[in-house]
DNA sequence: TAAGATAATGTAATCGGTTACATTATTTTT
DNA sequence: AAAAATAATGTAACCGATTACATTATCTTA
């Protein structure tokens, strides 16, 4: 229980070398003004005792912690842990610590990792929304405080914080006309219950790609549920229900969509001859599913250097312009065999 | 960049209310000692002024941060994330925080992780070691300052450390027997090159297994490479190398044995006729991979609970006893059809 | 070599809670 | 009602690094 042998701090460099403690930190932190004479005995000493400097001291007296505040929905999917992965990278390159918590699409959840968060006094944060939430009122304080907050792939409709994702009304709209493209007409959308969200800037996308081939949207065909593999499967019973069978299916991510075709196998419908099916994320269940899933490809390492790259950028007064801004990175749709038996 | 409000303190608290700092500060923490009418003065005004604590004060003064550190391989399975989560679960309701950070199994990050952890001064660290970790020395420094780390899942084979894992020698020795009931005989091990670890019990057990069906142990059987999905592709090119083709294979992750299935079928082996497989872990891969895998399950948010739980225990001094010790936890074989072709 | 410039180091306040110990207020006991 | 016990509050040192400002040492320059 105990912390055994007490800490060694400048001041006992100090005084082991009877120079005063200012010296000390300075020449802790290599600022010139420290003679290299002085500097190097101050260097041997504190290598000798094993010093380490005392992050909340120096926290206390800087008024800011080196650390980065990250909430994210969940931590399942090989997507977010990529995120994660490239912000870890900058971050540690930095020397700036994660705190990361999972809000498990809870939105009182969230609201509580980010009093947390804020609690914390986190640097920055860097968020990821759930499902359902659409009162941004819990960042206000962040706002207030003038502690920036960053939003990445599951962003608002709007705000004035910065925003780090895809074009979703492009590749929703690219999903949806490449099923269309295949002669497909009666194509159902599987996604989550929306009102604003990247979700809703997906089934708009989709709405768009039907009008430009003149099909009639019809809201029976939109399916919503979680987004979990249960929810691909329920989906597909969904889509045996119907009299006249829908021949295609848009689905808002690749686990629900992998939930999806092995539904709809079971129930003895043959893809993509019978209906085709394309996901979204590109996870690497998408290549493990069969047929393999066609879906839309985004960097994830990619998003999570840049949003923690933004931040600390900015953080380090190097770019306020980029805060109120939004950053569209590239999304790709990849054509797989669950809608083209030709496909790779 | 800059913080504009000022903090408030407990200092403008109690010279607004002209009493002192230790009375508002015992107040905060709901000490009962001081009346309930004076709490209640303070409870509003320190709502009214949106007091929040300062951390890093109380850090430094109380020489603890309430941060438990943890350090992971990867985040990349259904298995971590749900540990994390119930890390996570735990913590947070005992108002520790969390850094989590990752090795991407490379030992070298791996040390630098532990070397931030300490220097950031966590109250505890929980570990899983990254595949070729055999050098447990980083981990003194926790030990000579008596902070306390625990072990989970891939756990070292030997140490002063607590250790939270299952039984890998059975659970390896179960899966082995288990293609030998089939009848297998000719079993590939698919795992990660390692002469102490989990990886190592799980091998002692296909080894042990082996020997109780009197069959001799070849080497050439033993495929090692990174457990990848990958890995499990180019396994699957391994086993079709033999003159006497293999006609089981045990794989020490499910996303592997995915990969490996994948390619066996794409090699034109019939699963389980030609060859059956059996994974590790009941990631929800195994379940949407064809025919499904064969695999050990196990309870990775329980897994979590219980390292966060010791954790925490210890620390608040609870049970002493719990260190030095090492819990398994349950693990079971769960059959599907990529061994027996009428399974679930 | 004395005055001025510059480099190096020192002093002490500060960040905001916590808590041992001291003091004052209130209640209980005799 | 005085003495003793208990409750409530206050005082001030402390945690360890940072830094504005002050001081001292060293180097230039005339």
């Amino acid at each position: 229980m105990s912390r055994d042998k007490k800490e060694v701090t400048i001041y006992d460099i100090a005084t082991q070398l009877n120079i005063s403690v200012a010296t000390v930190s300075r020449a802790l932190r290599n600022d010139p003004v420290v003679s290299d004479k002085t500097k190097k005995k101050i260097f041997e000493l504190s290598e000798k005792y094993g010093y380490q400097t005392n992050q909340f001291a120096r926290n206390l007296r800087k008024q800011q912690t080196n650390t980065i505040g990250v909430i994210i929905p969940r931590l399942n999917s090989y997507f977010m842990a990529a995120v994660i992965a490239g912000i870890e990278q900058v971050a540690s390159k930095s020397d700036y610590n994660l705190i990361i918590s999972q809000s498990s699409e809870s939105t009182e959840r969230e609201s509580m990792n980010i009093r947390t968060m804020f609690n914390n006094r986190v640097d920055g944060l860097l968020v990821s929304l759930s499902f359902h939430t659409n009162d941004l009122s819990p960042f206000e304080k962040f706002a207030k405080k003038n502690i920036p907050v960053i939003f990445f792939d599951r962003t608002p409709q709007s705000s004035t914080f910065a925003h780090i994702s895809i074009n979703n009304v492009q590749a929703g709209y690219e999903a949806t006309k490449h099923l269309l493209a295949q002669g497909r007409r009666r194509i159902v959308h599987v996604t989550v219950s929306s009102t604003e969200s990247i979700y809703r800037d997906r089934f708009q996308g989709y709405a768009q790609a039907l009008a430009e081939f003149s099909v009639p949207l019809d809201m029976n065909l939109i399916y919503l549920g979680d987004l979990s593999l249960e929810a691909g499967a329920d989906a597909a019973k969904y889509i045996l229900s119907f009299p006249q069978r829908p021949d295609g299916v848009f689905v808002s991510n690749d686990n629900c969509a992998a939930g999806c075709v092995i539904g709809l196998k079971a129930l003895g419908l043959r893809i993509p001859e019978d209906i085709a099916v394309v996901g979204f994320n590109d996870d690497p269940v998408s290549r493990i599913v069969e047929p393999n899933l066609t879906t839309i490809h985004y960097p994830g390492h990619e998003m999570g250097e840049l949003a923690a790259r933004s931040l600390i950028n900015h953080l380090n007064g190097a770019s306020d312009i980029m805060l109120t801004q939004t950053i569209l990175l590239r999304s790709d749709l990849v054509v797989r065999r669950s809608t083209e038996a030709g496909a790779e």
